[in-house]
DNA sequence: CGGGGAATTGAGGCTTCTCAAGCTTAGTGG
DNA sequence: CCACTAAGCTTGAGAAGCCTCAATTCCCCG
């Protein structure tokens, strides 16, 4: 029915080939270890905040998420790992999750082959960098975003990161999450998000049915983040040389 | 008045002698870099999103923020750099910034001694571990916490940060930044920003005048943000080691 | 003393939450 | 083949938190 779920392993290959130039011995190496998956059950954490680590991992399949639980339960989720994602054990001398990690569906992971070559050592940097946008990306989503226009740019955001892994067509791709799951990811309430998406099915923004989601070009505009500089806010500045 | 605002290039090295071991020579490397510091006046972009950047920066004095800012004017501060902090360079092939980074207040920076002593190299990566773990906690606050809750997480954050720096006292600090920036940073408004801290003064959690922030351990107590298991979640879960 | 940015206050409205109930769907066992 | 169950989705009503707009006061600085 969907032609972009390829192979387990295609995931990884085509994200790492998308952000550096692999040779045929990297991609071999990253072929053959994604062969032996480890499975984790949904609900299960990976990792515990504070732990030590024990290496880099892929996610081979599946949905994981970093969360952040407060005492009265509440529950973040701070960002999301899908197929093609590397779990970079930190460059530190002390190894430590500083996150819990815990499977959102039935997922499937894998050590991440070592960095001695420098096609995968840079694939692994760009990797955390973008990793790193998404945290901005996520922060400003949380920080200034209505609920409409949070799912809207959650929405488009994975479509992108996981076209980047071959998963998800022009317009579509398979969200397994539920409502709530989203709902604690992007701030709100599992009902809110509802009623929101609701709204977005009738401008036309997106439909959601059988786990898939269809984005759709036409329909009600949502605020696109631009980044500009500092002279559009009222009290304007310019961007500067640094000066002694 | 306050005993906390040591010379200048002290920030920079309290916090990364407190991240990592340093030798002697790296210490006086440290300390000659942070001896002819650039200014930036307060509002100017020091970096604009998709630039190049050209090193690693350290901040000296100041305080300066990762910004996005949206086209219909709405602003997110995404994270704060304050004394003794690293703007690192991408180690990426591409070195690019994701966010233009502005001067919250006038501010001093010196480029980042060179890594190529173990010292050094491990102080600046756990100075990136905990710039992410800041970004991470930025994102829970944003995500779940009430507008109080938040005010009050931030503060206790930069206040630990600033310590580190060796920047604050034991439970006061200056804060040089407006409440119409705090706000920027918490997802609030200005006039939101200002009731909630008339009430955490009214609770006694906190003093701030003269832009020097005071926080008192009475006083009512807020939510204090655990990150536990799944377990305690209403679908539990355990942590699980991987199984093929 | 005047100017200007920041802080403060008030009134009213909108977004989002809470609580609660009903519905739908997929899976299970008799 | 059909109750039965459990999880997820949907809907309603009312309340709370936060925002908007606007005006006023405070405070620093020239």
């Amino acid at each position: 029915m969907f032609n972009h779920t390829p192979t387990a392993e295609a995931a990884v290959l085509s994200r790492l080939s998308a952000l550096s130039s692999l040779s045929e011995d990297e991609r071999r190496a990253l072929r053959l270890a994604t062969e032996l998956p480890h499975r984790v059950a949904a609900c299960r954490d990976l990792v515990q905040a504070g732990q030590r680590t024990s290496g880099s991992l892929m996610v081979v399949d599946g949905w994981l998420g970093r969360v952040k639980l407060f005492s009265d339960g509440r529950r973040q989720i701070l960002s999301f790992l899908v197929p093609g994602d590397i779990i970079q054990e930190a460059r530190n001398a002390q190894p430590i999750a500083v996150s819990t990690i815990t499977a959102l569906t039935d997922a499937m992971l894998c050590p991440a082959p070592a960095t001695d070559t420098e096609g995968l050592c840079e694939a692994y940097a760009a990797s955390a960098a973008l990793d790193e946008a998404h945290l901005l990306r996520q922060i400003a989503r949380l920080g200034r975003m209505s609920a409409y226009e949070r799912i809207h740019d959650w929405m488009l955001e994975m479509r992108e990161r996981l076209l980047l892994a071959g998963r998800a067509g022009a317009d579509d791709f398979v969200m397994p999450l539920t409502q709530e799951t989203l709902a604690d990811a992007l701030g709100l309430t599992s009902v809110h998000v509802n009623r929101t998406l609701q709204a977005m099915r009738r401008d036309g923004v997106l439909e959601w049915r059988g786990g898939v989601v269809r984005l759709k070009q036409h329909g009600k505009p949502v605020a696109d983040p631009v980044a500009r500089t500092a002279a559009e806010r009222p009290r304007g500045a310019q961007a500067v040389a640094l000066t002694r």
